[in-house]
DNA sequence: GTCTATATGTGGATAGAC
DNA sequence: GTCTATCCACATATAGAC
């Protein structure tokens, strides 16, 4: 039995390496522009192994989306329970920073446009839907909180405050700040969390 | 010499045609996605004749973004002559409107990917660099300008506010929410507007 | 499960007749 | 300049030996 299990791990192993470069390769071109045999070289092994794991293109993207997903629901269970009393809009400025950070270091992929291929898998794929709905749901309380606390514009929609965040996570500004050279991570990031929530205007 | 003109003329007209599809396909799919056969299918045109007025899919998709550079650059123009008196703030806002009414209209290409072929073009295409660069000057003015009236945060780079309000013109929460379907068109962009200048934050 | 080698499909680009 | 027919490169996916 040891065996099997060891077997098993060193399988684990692989698929998790497996995921992490289609992670960063998925941040780095998008989905379209990744080919399959840039993944199999970026891991070292051959295309055809990459299919014993994952039947598809797309799913093996899939794979990446819900590691992305898990990742971001263990920060927000680590911010819930490291600092409970933290004022509800600091924590959605916390994760917008924490996904910002993310996007720097290369393994945030980009929202799936509305019609692409991944997209129609993505919106199939239960594991995918269940992490992002628990996301959303926790990102929602956390929202309706901060706006019941005053600091988040209450006239807004909830439901339009999520979306903002969640694009925010992949604002394409980061990347032209960043190429631009002029900036420190932290400016740029500082930068980006100002915007989003204190706007353009003056105050 | 009539007829040389005439025929300039019906060439003209059917490069408009093409490069109208191509605009509309770029903005429904993305350059990657966009594929040549169904331009030419959409234009009702054979592919080869595709190749004789624009002599690569990089060249014809750099067609279309200067269209909409220009555009946008008249856009500008009527706004500042059509009323010189109105503050450079409710300029600014207004030009995120037209952005993305445009954007509802399908007719607004995504910005290009870091790293994509379209990209490494558009950096060489000098038609494209001239309308890009006069059109971030006029906005750069404007901005200056708000930061003077103290309607613009005037702690934030100019650079900064400039990539934000390019990239607002195509975020990607105006398709959700659109999708969504429970606001029409003038909320969510009233919406998008709001969350772009007055920020998630409550004021 | 991993490999090499290949099947299959598709997209960008072109040849050559009209 | 427009068409039909085709070339060629490359990408997804699979076959079959080990």
């Amino acid at each position: 039995m040891a065996k099997v299990s060891f077997r098993e791990q060193v399988l684990r192993v692989r698929e998790d390496a497996i995921v992490s470069s289609v992670n960063r390769l998925l941040a780095e071109k998008g989905f379209e522009a990744m080919t399959v045999d840039e993944v199999a070289a970026d891991v070292g092994i051959a295309k055809a192994s990459l299919y014993k794991h994952f039947p598809s293109k797309e799913l093996l993207a899939a794979a990446a989306m819900v590691k992305v997903l898990e990742r971001a629901l263990a920060f927000l269970e680590t911010t819930a329970k490291a600092s409970p009393e933290l004022p509800p809009v600091d924590r959605l400025k916390a994760v917008v920073r924490w996904c910002l950070e993310v996007q720097l270091a290369g393994e945030m992929p980009s929202l799936p446009s509305q019609n692409s291929a991944l997209r129609t898998t993505l919106m199939g794929h239960t594991p995918y839907l269940d992490r992002l709905m628990t996301v959303s749901e926790t990102l929602g309380e956390w929202i309706v909180a901060a706006q019941a606390a005053g600091d988040v514009d209450a006239t807004l929609p909830a439901e339009v405050v999520l979306y903002t965040l969640f694009a925010r996570a992949c604002d394409p500004v980061l990347g032209v700040l960043k190429a631009g050279g002029q900036y420190t991570d932290e400016q740029v990031i500082d930068l980006l969390v100002r915007t989003c929530f204190g706007g353009l205007a003056a105050r």
